[in-house]
Formats: structure tokens, C-alpha cells, sequence
RNA sequence: GCCCGAGUGGCGGAAUGGCAGACGCACGAGACUUAAAAUCUUGCGGUCUUAAACGGCCGUGCCGGUUCGAGUCCGGCCUCGGGCACCA
């Protein structure tokens, strides 16, 4: 064959600019097609492309092109994610701006997703740092406002005393700050938050609509994140205090069991004791000093279980309104304000955590929950006994299930007016204030006559100015910037001042999946006729790093926006494929490693194309992928491979193109191109003609088209797909070998069915070597704009098929038997082969079990 | 620690309860070549018997279970990875 290469560095930008040019990517509403939805995350302009991304563009890429061809139209954007702290540290150590640190950064990964040859419509490009999106951000945000599901509340921050600043967690290390090394303290600050908890019973219901289109795993991930929980709240008096401390549990039924109280030492109550008197000032002082100690840890530690516990009593007791019984109050590092009411009761019988605590401090351990088959006793515990009983030592409820007690005792504190029975999430409202200037502003002033006052729409956006101040050191820029900071009430036209926290950068990209639906949309985030025509995604595919926060805070707004009428559907991603990382050498690429393979490289070296393949092949998307710099070399070879399998055939084409008439409206029939209703006409009528060697080709690329039609439509097996398009055109070569002294009209027929069907297949993975070799075939338009290829199940099907007799299990012998054969009569086949009865002569057969089309089992003894 | 995953030849992986190792990489052999590269053909889990496997046995992280049959399902571990609310 001829020793031909493909030349992608001519090749790959001459396409690119073809499509860029022709605008085959861009699209419009179309409601006489079917729309498809395509998206992969967003990046954020950290620099340059890694090979994370190219994997997940890539994927989506494929997915993109196959629908197309398949006749749907593809709406497939791409934009960035482009607030955060990167641009403010380079902002800080490199002294430059951060809109310019992004806008570079952006421009060069463009180029570079461009040398890829991604089928993005460009034209719909959104970037979350620019006015024109972050105005829409704010007047998002200022809707919530308006439905109540925004609120300020007083929430700690990390904060470093020598920098005086906010530190992100990232930028807490080993509870040290990462730039000066002191240790790391917790401020308070009053803060904006989304009531996302307004809706977590609907964020958890509707994870059943996802059950077809979302892994199992995000699914599970979300709702253990939410975790519903089913319980009481009951109030216990304080002795000798007018305040009922109410606590929430989830075990109602050993509340007879209760021997202590345990609060979270940052609660309120605790600061309202001291106030009263009743924790006495050397007692106080050491509660200052164990708060002190728990703002250091953040919240794994508290909740390790790994954790020593630590605790204080305070001097007082509370009282179990059941019983009347006083138990001493504490605080513990264990219990966190932020779950359930930040107070809990020491159960230590049938509680671990509890059980723990009170051997430490050495309290009281009462068991209330029996198995009256194997009783258990308190001097000899060694651990917790969190099982089902039956309840004890517990008044009115004595001899009660536990299970059925839970509610019972509920009801009990809900009659006597000491308690209800609640339901709590472990989901928390989110916070979304952040002391940054690289952030959308919170578009809310404060007067000192109005209060709170929304800015109102028509002057937003609320700017970040120009001439910000980066020193890493102090309050936000923005707080200290005059001209930002001062402002005029909307209300009453007086002196205010400008909230000067920015959005959490999820906010962002909690909406920018409508936004591209109508991206340039001057007066309003997206037109409803758009929205709701591509909305929802249908295809979501990004890092399973996001299967909790980005994905929950987006079915949050989508819900929270559905509700205020601006989009039609109750969930924006349809169907999620959550990709894995790509690693090096067993471990993250990571530049302090040194193990980092640079895409750009890899594209010089051996083009996109390869580069795209052998991402896709070398591994299945939801694992980890290892890359290989021997692999892609491979993947390099099977596309020079494949290009001289079509180019050393084209004389052959030409000729099946003689045998052929020239079919109305086939423009480019002259020039040799075949269209695959003429080509699929022709071999019918060969039909009878054909050998045996013309139909196991025409079997194996039949059954390839299906075989990587149902991997890319029901399971995304690129893998597979792409390790069928290589058997494939392993079955051509050995076809062309045998092809020489063969009858030439009827091979050359075959011969150009399998290369044509070869060409419209590897499109959506290699589409620049595809519409190249389109062309070559004669072919005029662009084959990306061509129908998938049809496969014909008889044609697919195999005239015999092997089967294997097992004898217990093991296989003995292989037999090749009519394809169609029923159960019956493989098992008479396979009892009547010499070898099996040699096998089995002498013993009994106890059993049969034959499956069509694959084996038989016989058992014998 | 808690929640969620993953583990198969020298390597990446394939196998929807039914032949473990498709396809590719690496490596070996052969063809072509003055030579090399490229290309084409071919072999390739371990082990035992054997002149030779078209033979036997073992083998999918470990231990146990369900089943005629388990890489696949169930229970218990081990190791590695993702997330844990201010990285995005």
C-alpha cells in the first residue's frame, strides 16, 4: 500500500477555518427538528487547556457530532468561568489586573479549543466576568431578593490576624495561613445566604426523575448530602433560667435515656448564661478559652470521630421534661451549630458518639432500649447498642416497640405542648457573600434612613472599578475604594453605602446554562421562546468533583427561577456523565510533580485528531485515565493506517462508481462521490453474486455501524466504539489482501460500502481526517452535514454462530451451530456431540440448562 | 472520620450472571530495505505434561456466601481515588 501520511498540520487548520467560515456550528430555533442539548462544564481561564479538559470536550464534542448527524439540531456552547481567586492572587503577586490576567487567558485557551476543532457555536459564548453576564448575575440575584429567598445572617469566616483578611479554606493550611503561616482564627461577619433549604425536600424528591439520565453514585452523593431526617425537636427548662433550650433528635424513643446535654460551644445560650450570672466568671473564662480552641479546627476535625473529644461542663442543669430528671449541661467540640438546633442529648446508651463522651467525663449511662432475648447491662457496655428493642426504664412507654415508640413519644411532647416532631436537613443554606473583588457585586446599598435597599434594574450592573488596589493584606479592595463604597439610596436619594462583599462564583455558573440560550439578549438574562426550547440540557458532562455543589446549587436555581415563572422545567440537566481525571504515572499531573503533558505539545506533535482519539480510547469516561505518551503514538499510527485504507482504495471507488447509475440530485456523482442509497441499491442487486469472503466483510461492518451507533446513543463507550472502528479496518486490510484474483466488480461494490461507512463513522472523533477524506471520496459538502450511516440487520447477523458446551461449569468443547437454533435443540446438539458423551458416559445427568446462541450447561454427577 | 466510587496480563483496557484478557501499547519473530525508520504479516496471562498443544490445572485486591454458572450479585475486610459547604 502506498506510503502515504496523513498531513494533519496542513490538514486540521484548513478545516477549521472551512467551518468557522461556512458557520456549519452555529444554530437557531428550529422546531422541525428535534433539539439536542449538548454541554460540558465550563472552565475556569486558569492558563492554558489541560488534559482534563480536553477529555471532557472531547467527549462532548463526540456527542455533539453524532447528533447532528443523527438529524438533531445541536445546540453546543462553550464559554468561561471567569471570577475567582486566581485572578486575584495574580492580581496581588504579578501586579496585574485581573480583567486582563483573564482576558489573556481566555484568548489563548479559545485558541487552543479551536486548534481541536470542538464544534461549538462561538457566536453564543459567554463569559461570567464581562457586564453583559454579570448585570443579569445581579438581577438574578436581586429576584431571590425579592421572593425572600436571599437573607443576611451572621456567619464566620477563616481570618488571618496578621494579614487581617478573609482566607479561603484553599488558603488555610494545616489551619495556618499559606502566605504568613499564623495560625488561622474564625471571624464573624454579617453575610448573604440563598435559602437553598427551602427547597430540599423538592432538591430530594426529584432525584427520581434523574434515575435514567444520572449515575447512581451523584444521585446518592446528593442525597446523602441533603439527608433528610425524621425526628422531634423537645424543649428542656434550664434550672433557675427563664429559656427553654430546645434540642432536635432523631431518637426520640431513648429520651428517657438522656444524662447530659450537649451544646455546640458557639451557641447563644451559652453567652446568655454567663450574662445571667449562672456560670460563675472562673467557669466563663474557661468556656472563653475551649471556644477559643474549637474556632482553630475546622468542621472535619470537630466531627472525626477520630477526634479526641473534648468538653466542659457548665454548672447547670437542664430538665428532661419527660421525667423531670435534671441533667448537667456541656459544651463539646463535636456538636456543630450549624446542624439541627446546635444543642443535642447525651444518650450514651444507645449512642456512640455519646457513649464516648460520657465514659470520658465520666457520667451516667442508662439503657432504655431492650432485646429481651439478650438483655443488656450498663456496668458491662463496652460500645453504644444503637438497635431496634423494646423500650424500658421509659414511664408510660414501657414495653413499647422502639420503632413505634419514635412517634409516640413525638405525639406525647406535642400534646403537652414540650415538643413536635420535625423533620431536618443536613443541607445547609448557602452562603454566598465572599470579602473579594474579582466576584459579581451584591447589588444591595444600605441607607441609614431605608435600610436594605435592592438596587434597582435599571442601574445595574453594580461595576467593579477599574482601579482596584491588590495588596493580599486588609479588607476587600472594593471595601476600600471610596468611589465604590459611597453611594446614593435609590429610595430616598440620600447617603448610603454599597454592600461591598461579591457572589460566591457558583452563582455564576448556577445560571449560565440558560444564559446560552440566548447569550446575546441585551434586556433580559434569555427570552423565554429560547429557554424553553433548548432547555433542559440533555447531555451534562464534566468532573465528578462537581456531584454535589455545582450540581445541587444549579437544580436549586433552576427551581427557584421555575417557580418565579422565567423557565418551564423542574430539572436543567436531563442526563450527567461524570468524567474521570487524567493522571500521569499514577498520580494527578500536577506541575510541582512534574508530570504535567501539555496538550498544546501534543497537538504539534501528532494533531488533533490523535490527540482526541486516544483520549477517548484509553479509557472508559467514568475512570481514571492514565496517560500514555506510547499510547497516543498509537493512536497517531491508526489514523495514517486508516488514511491509506482510503486513499489506496479510491481507485477501486472509482471504478464501483462506473458500475453504478448515477442517481437525480447526486451533484457530485461526476467527480466519483457514491451516495450510500446508489451503493446500498447496487450490492442488492449483487446480492446473489456475492462470496463468501464479501459477506463476512459486509457482516462485520454492518454489525460495526450497529455495535457503535448503540455505544455512542445508550452508553458512551467511546473506547469500544473507537476499538470496533480498528477492527473494522483491520477486517478491510484482510479483505484487500484476498481482494487481488478476486471477481473486481463485485469486491470493489463491497470494497466502497466499507470505506464510505468507515469515513461516516470516525467523523464525530476525527472530523478533520473524515471531511478530508469525504472529499476525496467526491464528496461536496461537509460530512459533518451527512446522515449517520444505516446498517441492515440481516446483513449483520452471522449464519453460524459458536457455541460452548460446559459440563458442571467448565468448557469442554466449542460447536458451530445454525444461528437461529432454539433451546431444545441446542441442548439435543450438544448431548449428541462425541466428545461430550465420551465426557459424560457413565454418569448421571442431573441437568441441562442451555442458553440460545451462547452455550449449554450440563451438570452431572 | 463521614459520604461516594474504583481495583482484571508487563501496561491502558474488553466482557449487560454465560468462552476472562476484544482492541491498543510494550516486547519477540518474519517480510520489505544496502541500512535504519516507516509499513505489512505473525506470536504474546501463569503453570504442568509434551516432539508439539487443538491437553490438564491455576488465575479478575483479600476472606466468605448466593447460583447449574460470579470479574459481574450479596456480606465482611484491604488498598487507592473524589467530595466534605470560601479551589473551581
Amino acid at each position: 500500500m502506498a506510503e502515504e501520511r496523513f498531513d494533519f498540520r496542513e490538514v486540521e487548520p484548513r478545516w477549521q477555518k472551512y467551518w468557522e467560515d461556512k458557520k456549519i456550528h452555529e444554530v437557531k430555533r428550529d422546531t422541525s427538528k428535534p433539539k439536542y442539548y449538548a454541554l460540558a462544564m465550563f472552565p475556569y481561564p486558569s492558563g492554558k487547556l489541560h488534559m482534563g479538559h480536553v477529555r471532557n470536550y472531547s467527549i462532548v464534542d463526540v456527542i455533539a457530532r453524532f447528533r447532528r448527524m443523527q438529524g438533531y439540531n445541536v445546540l453546543h456552547p462553550m464559554g468561561y468561568d471567569s471570577f475567582g481567586m486566581p485572578a486575584e492572587n495574580a492580581a496581588i503577586q504579578k501586579g496585574i489586573s485581573p480583567a486582563v490576567w483573564t482576558k489573556s487567558n481566555i484568548a489563548e485557551m479559545t485558541e487552543q479549543l479551536k486548534q481541536l476543532g470542538y464544534s461549538y457555536d462561538w457566536s453564543r459564548a459567554v463569559y461570567t466576568y464581562r457586564e453583559d453576564y454579570y448585570k443579569w448575575t445581579q438581577w438574578l440575584f436581586l429576584q431571590l431578593y425579592k421572593k425572600g429567598l436571599a437573607y443576611k445572617k451572621t456567619a464566620p469566616v477563616n481570618w488571618c490576624p496578621s494579614c487581617e483578611t478573609v482566607l479561603a479554606n484553599e488558603q488555610v493550611v494545616d489551619g495556618k495561613c499559606w502566605r504568613c503561616d499564623s495560625v488561622v482564627t474564625k471571624n464573624n461577619l454579617s453575610q448573604w445566604f440563598f435559602k437553598i433549604t427551602q427547597y430540599a425536600d423538592e432538591l430530594l424528591a426529584d432525584l427520581k426523575l434523574l434515575e435514567k439520565g444520572w449515575p447512581d453514585r451523584v444521585r446518592t452523593m446528593q442525597e446523602n448530602w441533603i439527608a433528610r431526617s425524621e425526628g422531634a425537636m423537645v424543649d428542656f427548662a434550664i434550672a433557675g433560667f427563664d429559656e427553654k433550650l430546645t434540642v432536635f433528635t432523631t431518637r426520640p424513643d431513648t429520651i428517657y435515656g438522656v444524662t447530659f446535654m450537649v451544646v455546640a460551644p458557639e451557641h447563644g445560650i451559652v453567652e446568655r448564661l454567663i450574662n445571667a450570672g449562672l456560670i460563675t466568671p472562673e467557669k466563663a473564662a474557661q468556656v472563653r478559652t475551649f471556644q477559643e480552641k474549637t474556632k482553630s479546627l475546622n468542621e472535619i476535625a470537630r466531627t472525626s470521630t477520630d477526634t479526641e473529644k473534648e468538653g466542659l461542663a457548665l454548672g447547670v442543669s437542664v430538665i428532661n421534661p419527660f421525667n423531670g430528671q435534671q441533667v448537667p449541661l456541656w459544651i463539646a467540640n463535636y456538636v456543630l451549630m450549624e446542624y439541627g438546633t446546635g444543642a443535642v442529648m447525651g444518650v450514651p446508651a444507645h449512642d456512640q458518639r455519646d457513649f464516648e463522651f460520657a465514659k470520658k467525663f465520666g457520667m451516667d449511662i442508662r439503657v432504655v432500649i431492650q432485646n429481651p432475648a439478650e438483655p443488656i447491662n450498663e456496668a458491662e457496655m463496652t460500645e453504644a447498642c444503637p438497635a431496634a428493642g423494646v423500650m424500658v426504664n421509659s414511664g408510660p412507654f414501657d414495653g413499647l416497640g422502639n420503632e413505634e415508640g419514635i412517634g409516640k413519644v413525638a405525639a406525647y411532647a406535642e400534646e403537652k405542648g414540650f415538643g413536635k416532631k420535625t423533620v431536618t436537613y443536613r443541607l445547609r443554606d448557602w452562603l454566598i457573600s465572599r470579602q473579594r473583588a474579582w466576584g459579581a457585586p451584591i447589588p444591595v446599598v444600605y441607607c441609614e434612613k431605608c435600610g436594605t435597599v435592592p438596587v434597582p434594574d435599571d442601574q445595574l450592573p453594580v461595576r467593579i472599578p477599574a482601579d482596584l488596589d491588590f495588596t493580599g493584606h486588609g479588607t476587600s479592595p472594593l471595601a476600600r475604594h471610596e468611589g465604590f463604597v459611597n453611594a446614593t439610596c435609590p429610595s430616598c436619594g440620600g447617603p448610603a453605602r454599597r454592600e461591598t462583599d461579591t457572589m460566591d462564583t457558583f452563582v455564576c455558573s448556577s445560571w449560565y446554562f440558560m444564559r446560552y440560550c440566548d447569550a446575546n439578549n441585551a434586556n433580559a438574562p434569555w427570552s423565554q421562546e429560547d429557554v424553553n426550547y433548548w432547555m433542559p440540557v440533555d447531555q451534562y458532562v464534566g468532573g465528578i468533583e462537581h456531584a454535589v455543589l455545582h450540581l445541587l446549587y444549579s437544580r436549586f436555581f433552576t427551581k427557584a427561577l421555575r417557580d418565579m415563572g422565567h423557565v418551564a422545567v423542574d430539572e436543567p440537566f436531563a442526563a450527567l456523565l461524570t468524567q474521570g481525571m487524567v493522571i500521569k504515572d499514577g498520580s494527578k499531573m500536577s506541575k510541582s510533580k512534574g508530570n504535567v503533558v501539555s496538550p498544546e505539545d501534543m497537538i504539534v506533535r501528532y494533531g488533533a485528531d490523535s490527540c482526541r482519539l486516544f483520549i477517548l480510547f484509553a479509557s472508559p469516561p467514568e475512570r481514571d485515565l492514565d496517560w500514555s505518551d506510547a499510547g497516543i503514538e498509537g493512536s497517531y499510527r491508526f489514523i495514517n493506517r486508516f488514511y491509506r485504507m482510503v486513499t489506496s482504495a479510491l481507485p477501486e471507488i472509482q471504478h464501483a462508481r462506473t458500475l453504478l447509475p448515477v442517481k437525480a440530485g447526486n451533484m457530485a456523482g461526476l467527480m466519483g462521490a457514491i451516495t450510500e442509497g446508489e451503493l446500498a441499491e447496487g450490492l442488492q442487486r449483487a446480492l446473489p453474486n456475492l462470496a463468501p469472503e464479501d459477506k463476512e466483510l459486509r457482516r462485520v461492518i454492518h454489525r460495526t455501524v450497529k455495535r457503535i451507533t448503540s455505544d455512542l446513543h445508550d452508553r458512551f463507550a467511546f473506547n469500544t466504539a473507537i476499538s470496533g472502528l480498528m477492527e473494522m479496518t483491520n477486517a478491510v486490510y484482510a479483505y484487500r489482501d484476498k481482494m487481488g484474483n478476486r471477481d473486481w466488480t463485485i469486491s470493489t461494490l463491497v470494497l466502497a460500502e466499507a470505506i464510505q461507512k468507515a469515513v461516516l463513522i470516525i467523523a464525530p472523533f476525527c472530523p478533520h481526517l473524515a471531511d478530508e477524506m469525504w472529499t476525496k471520496l467526491g464528496h461536496h459538502q461537509s460530512i459533518h452535514l451527512e446522515p449517520w450511516p444505516a446498517y441492515d440487520e440481516d446483513v449483520a447477523r452471522a449464519e453460524m454462530v459458536e457455541i460452548v458446551v460446559q459440563i458442571n461449569g467448565k468448557v469442554r468443547e466449542r460447536l458451530d451451530v445454525p444461528a437461529g437454533v432454539t433451546a431444545a435443540e441446542m441442548e439435543q446438539i450438544a448431548l449428541a456431540a462425541d466428545k461430550v458423551r465420551d465426557l459424560i458416559a457413565g454418569k448421571q445427568v442431573v441437568k441441562v440448562i442451555p442458553v440460545p446462541g451462547k452455550l449449554v450447561n450440563i451438570v452431572v454427577k
